[in-house]
Parts: structure tokens; sequence; C-alpha cells
RNA sequence: GACCCUAUGGUCUAGCGGUUAGGACACUGCCCUUUCACGGCGGUAGCUCGGGUUCGAGUCCCGAUAGGGUCGCCA
């Protein structure tokens, strides 16, 4: 029988970091198997979740690229869906669980408790036989030894998570229940409950946790907790998941990037590491910054065009070919796109704004006369081109007996307005050589 | 408080009884480049501690310590 596993999260207004990365585990392990890949919306709480807040967990999966075979189509929990085994919103499989709890009752393996409905648990330690962890014996706690039964329906009539969760899993068919570590110690809850309903327990692979950098629990108020974070920070989808791989599991081989095809030949469950493992953003804009150089050049003009646009800067009056150029100068020198508008603003600007600190240093007195010549060289080159714009400022220097960079600084102040940037021939022959002296004619007025 | 999990440089990791303990990120020195990146060549830095087992222990066992998790009419 193939493996069907499931992504199970609840809507709660986020997706977290860790959620994510188990959801990616579970698909790693679908796809490495050729099994199925669940995805389950666990809203019991009608109150707090909204189709917005079921949209965020859609949105996000699909933006890692992380398909469902089963699950829902839409946020809509009545709408549509794909699979046999549905509803996959549990706020429709209420009857379900009804059903399960009446079963229960009915056998004295539950009872009415202060309007609720208790299940009697066992008081023997339950071993769990963890694909991750290895053979666990949960014993009770001291307060779980005053009384082990727990409440599998509230007084209101709403069913919790324990039962719902193992109802589910159950009705679907689950054969791996791949979660997060914190939810070890409730599986031997869960295991009891599976056998109360006669059955097998799936199998359970418990994987660690994902810490912040100073080795605390994330949680959603913590830097880079949610994955909107990524989503609208400038990352590539592609270099999130490549990390995210990287937690907890290794290739073994020493390598770090390694395509999304390769980890789902190689993953698999006995080799995740059993430590918590820190977030390490470094290592994560490392892997971006990878990524961000190999990009296909029409994917990667989409995401600049569309960084730009999410600026307030609109490239629709440029021709095609000069937003090309444009952005052709800046591959490989920036790492995030949300850098871009910043790093290549100065070519959509009708005036660029000069950084007032660096203009300080650059735009002294002498420099005025050694930029006038500059200017007046700029205008006589011709083909405007890099090449030619080189051997043009390199001359001018020559003559005036100064280093080139001695021009070179003034001339991407008054060009960019910044100190770093693209190359600065070829960032002149693309602005062209109209703007190029207006901008140095500009610059040379502000000089002190 | 009880129960459970974990422990290799700052971080992510390779290691599975005998290695000069390997790689990556970060940090750093030099080269390349008159910006910034990229790239190349170096460097600093590690087996938590204490007992066993063994000829021999990062590797196996026990304990301590530390970190994390769980004991809800949250999920």
């Amino acid at each position: 029988m193939k493996p069907r596993v499931r992504f199970a999260p609840s809507p709660t207004g986020f997706l977290h970091i860790g959620g994510a990365r188990t959801a990616l585990f579970n698909w790693l392990y679908a796809r490495h198997t050729g099994g199925t890949f669940v995805l389950r919306i666990e809203d019991t709480d009608t109150a707090r979740n909204t189709k917005a807040a079921v949209d965020v967990i859609l949105d996000g999966l699909r933006w890692l690229g992380l398909n469902w075979d089963e699950g829902p189509l839409t946020s809509d929990a009545t709408g549509a869906s794909k699979g046999d085994l549905g509803p996959y919103f549990q706020s429709q499989r209420k009857e379900n669980y009804r059903r399960r709890v009446e079963a229960l009752l009915s056998r004295g393996l539950a009872y009415e408790h202060e309007g609720a409905i208790k299940f009697k648990m066992t008081r023997e330690p339950i071993v769990i036989h963890d694909l991750v962890v290895g053979d666990v014996e949960r014993k009770l706690t001291d307060r779980e030894d005053l009384d082990p039964d727990f409440v599998i329906v509230r007084s209101d009539g709403e069913p919790v998570f324990h039962l719902v969760n193992v109802v589910d899993d159950l009705e679907m068919n689950m054969t791996h229940v791949i979660r997060g570590e914190d939810h070890l110690s409730n599986t031997a809850k869960h295991i009891a409950l599976f056998r109360a309903f006669g059955v097998q327990p799936p199998k359970y692979a418990h994987i660690p946790l994902i810490l912040n950098s100073d080795g605390t629990k994330m949680s959603k108020r913590d830097q880079g907790a949610l994955m909107t974070a990524y989503m609208d920070g400038g990352y590539l989808p592609e270099a999130l998941v490549n990390y995210l791989c990287l937690l907890s599991w290794s290739p073994k081989d020493n390598r770090e990037k390694l395509p999304l095809a390769e980890v789902v030949e190689r993953f698999d469950l006995p080799q995740i590491l059993r430590a918590n493992a820190r977030f390490d953003h470094d290592k994560l804009l490392w892997l971006q910054g990878e990524y961000a150089r190999e990009l296909e050049p029409d994917r990667f003009y989409e995401l600049c065009v569309h960084a730009l646009s999410k600026a307030g800067m609109d490239t629709n009056t440029f021709p095609v070919a000069y937003i090309k150029a444009a952005l052709d100068t800046c591959r490989g020198k920036i790492k995030l796109f949300t850098e871009l508008p910043g790093y290549a603003g100065f070519y959509f600007e009708e005036t660029v704004e000069i950084n007032p600190e660096a203009a300080k240093k650059d735009f002294v007195p002498e420099n005025k006369s050694r930029l006038e010549r500059l200017r007046d060289a700029f205008a006589k080159t011709e083909p405007f081109t890099a090449a030619n714009l080189e051997i043009a400022l390199k001359s001018t220097a020559t003559e005036l007996g100064v280093k080139a960079g001695v021009l070179v600084h003034p001339t991407r102040l008054a060009c960019t307005g910044n100190t770093a940037g693209p190359s600065l021939y070829h960032l002149l022959e693309v602005l062209g050589k109209e703007k190029v002296l207006a901008r140095m004619n500009r610059a040379i007025e502000l000089f002190g």
C-alpha cells in the first residue's frame, strides 16, 4: 500500500515556517515513495477561522510548490475539493466526529463529565515506535496520574483536536503521520484513541523543531517566523525550500545546494536528524544569492519588474530593451529582489537623489573642473558604449594627472546617487548619453 | 513539579570503535576588481562534563548538566 501522508494546519491567519517545513517533509516523503500528499484544514475553531486565513495556507504552499493530491481546491470550506475521502475541512466533518464519539460512549470507552465528554485513557505507559526518534515509552506525568482521562468533546459540543485529528487520520487512511516533535508527548493519547476505535495507528515520524537563531522557540512574533516574511521579502521559493531541506536532513555528501528533484529521490524518514535546528538566516541568504544568480533571464526580468512596481516604480514607460539592459547590469549583484528598487531605481527615475554623505566626500571643489572635463569627453564619445566610455574616462584621468578612481566615484554618484551599484561603464551605456550628461551637469551645480 | 526528546566549531551538518575530526554559512587575511558583488587561495574556531565497557571512544552504556517539548473544555 502506497503511503498516505497529510499536512493538517489550523487556519490561524499565519503559516509558520515550522509548519511549512512540516508540509515540505510530508510532501517529500509522498513524492519519494509515490504516495499521496493530503491537505486537510483543521478549522474546528469556527470563530477564529476565516476564508482569508485558509488562503494564507493555500498561497503559502503553492508559493513553495508543494502541490497536494487531495484536499481543498479553494479556501471555501463548502466548495469543491479533490480526492474521495473528503470533506477536507474539519468544519464539514462534524457528523463523522459525532458518530465516532457515540461509538466510544456506547462501548463505555468515553463518558460524560460536567457537560463535556472525556475519553478513558489507559494508565499503562504507551510505547511509540517513532520512525525518527525510535521507540519512546511515554509514562504518565504526575498531573495525568491524578486523572489520565482527557476531554474529547467540549461542553459546548465542539470536538477537540485529539479526537478530530485521530478520526480524520483514520478515515482518510493515513499510513504515516509526519509532524513536529512538539506532538510527541501527545502521541500516546492518539495511539490510545486509535486502539479504542479498533484500528492500528499509523506510523509516526516526529521531526525536530526549528528554533530561533538564539535557540529559543520560534513564535509568530519572531523575525522570519512567518512565510509572508519570505514571500514578501524578495526571496525565491526554491532557495527557501532548499534551505529548509537542509534543516534536520542532509544529503551526506557535503553538498548544500541541490535540486528538489534530487532531494525527492534521496529523502527518507530514518535519516532525519533528531536534534532541533536553529534557523540560520545568513545561510538562507547565501542560498538565495546562489539561486538568484542562476535564474532564467525571463523569470529574472519578471521578478525584477514586479519588485520595482511594488516599490512604486512604473517601468511601463521605458522600452523593453532598455529595461532588460538595465536589469542585466544587476544580475548577480543583488540577492533579494527587495534590494532592487534601491539598487537600480536610478535607471527608472527622472532625477536621482544623491547620497549626502557620499557627496561630502566626492563633490569637493577640486573635483568640479575634473568632472566638467569628463563630461566634455563623454559628450564627444561616440558610440556611447561601455568600452568607449572606459577609454574616455581613463584618458581624461591621465590628462588630468589623477587616478581613474578620482573620476569614477563622483561620476557614479552623479548618475546613480549611490556609492555602490552596477559596473559604472555599463550603467552609463544603458543610461545613454543624454541622461548621463544631464545628471553630470546637475551634479556639477551641487558642488560645494 | 512530572513525563518525553536532544547534545560535533557561533550556526547547519559529515562521521557510525582506530580520521591530521571533513564540508557549508558566518567571521577574517591575501589576490582579482579603481564601486558593490562574484570568483580564487589561506586563516581562526568543534566532539558539554563525569564515570564505565574496550587494547583503543565523538562514535557503545550509565549519570550529571544544558537546551527543547508535553502535561488545556488551544491546535
